[in-house]
DNA sequence: GTGGTCTAGACCACC
DNA sequence: GTGGTCTAGACCACA
């Protein structure tokens, strides 16, 4: 982790955790870096990590065991994908409207492109 | 200008000179900064401003008079956006389509959401 | 406000802000106290309150205007109950349920009670 | 012990020696503490704490053997659980049934998630 | 002026 | 050991 473009560290750290989710490296009911271990590994305060984790459980991606940890919940892969999907429809589809609104690019176009791409 | 991303320099140099000229800062006829200006400002070879340069120039953006410097064409805003216009039906929209499989998302579920949007 | 209880300060100023939108004192689309504003009233770190204001806006109860401050969403009032009803149902229920097994009271002897107070 | 609620101190030591006893931690015949060190320790007025402990005698919970002190009662146990019955039928039931009108929650939406819980 | 993020460090409860 | 909360103070972007 580079923390290089313009994101909050803390989605950064939540985007790692959900990747490695999605990619199934991390799987439901195993344990996950404390807040103090993967905060001083990045090298960032344990607070900055906590805020990830707090994001990640708002979202039942994971849950806590008290005094023991964070845990990958059972549902997680689902729970990050019903995100994604999420903001993508309401944050990324937006802005590719706008985007095709300033390059004068009609739907029908898209559609076409589409219909090409699958033939 | 950072440079944080992942993209060429010289290709951040490009767009942030196609930006200027979108947002109408930059209009045709006008000098743009010598490329040993630019490239001692933004810390990088003028060579590497000069390929950003070449870049535009083969695009019809901007030209060269000899001895005198760069500067925009005259029809550089319809020339950045039929550029853009290829890099998003090219690039971005395959991405876009890969995206929306991978999330499970219907080009009906995008007609949906564009209709809402317009009514 | 008083933070007698125990529970944390950022969830007693959410219930705060939350009782002034259930009793309609506050109302759709004005403007809720800055958190610094707010902060510097309740004598805690305006970072408390952003802590409260963030959850609130997690539940589409308030939302930002960029550079102006906080409002009350158009939905907040029924974003507030069904907030509210999550956590009847999920937390208080529940404890219920303990404390009738706990005290020996069974289902049929709470739908007696229920019938009782109903005619 | 905090006294920190807004309920009556004297209602709050009763409360504390009856969860003592539910929790078996203090047996019937078994010896408290004696009105003048427990409201020593409490920094509160000795009267107070008597005030509890003829609560608690009034219902059979602990009796007083004259210049000795208060001790547990047989059926203390029972006498709580009896107690906390009626407390919970009268007091917190209503404000239960109060509750979930407010939330628009209907006793067949407890009973589905009662059986849910059991399943 | 507004919120948003981050740090450093503290104290707490739970296990 | 774990997370959870809070403070003080900093710097940033946006308006």
């Amino acid at each position: 982790m580079n923390f290089q473009n313009d994101k909050a560290i803390y989605i950064q750290i939540a985007e790692f955790v959900m990747e490695k989710i999605l990619r199934n490296e991390w799987v439901s009911d195993s344990k996950i870096r404390s807040v103090r271990d993967l905060g001083a590994e990045l090298e960032v305060n344990p607070n900055t990590v906590m805020r990830a984790y707090d994001l990640l459980q708002n979202q039942d991606i994971i849950f806590n065991k008290r005094g023991l940890g964070f845990y990958v919940a059972a549902q997680a892969r689902e729970s990050v994908i019903q995100l994604k999907r999420k903001q993508f429809l309401e944050i990324e589809l937006p802005r590719i409207f706008i985007t095709m609104e300033l390059l004068g690019i009609s739907p029908e176009e898209i559609i076409e492109n589409y219909k090409t791409r699958v033939s």
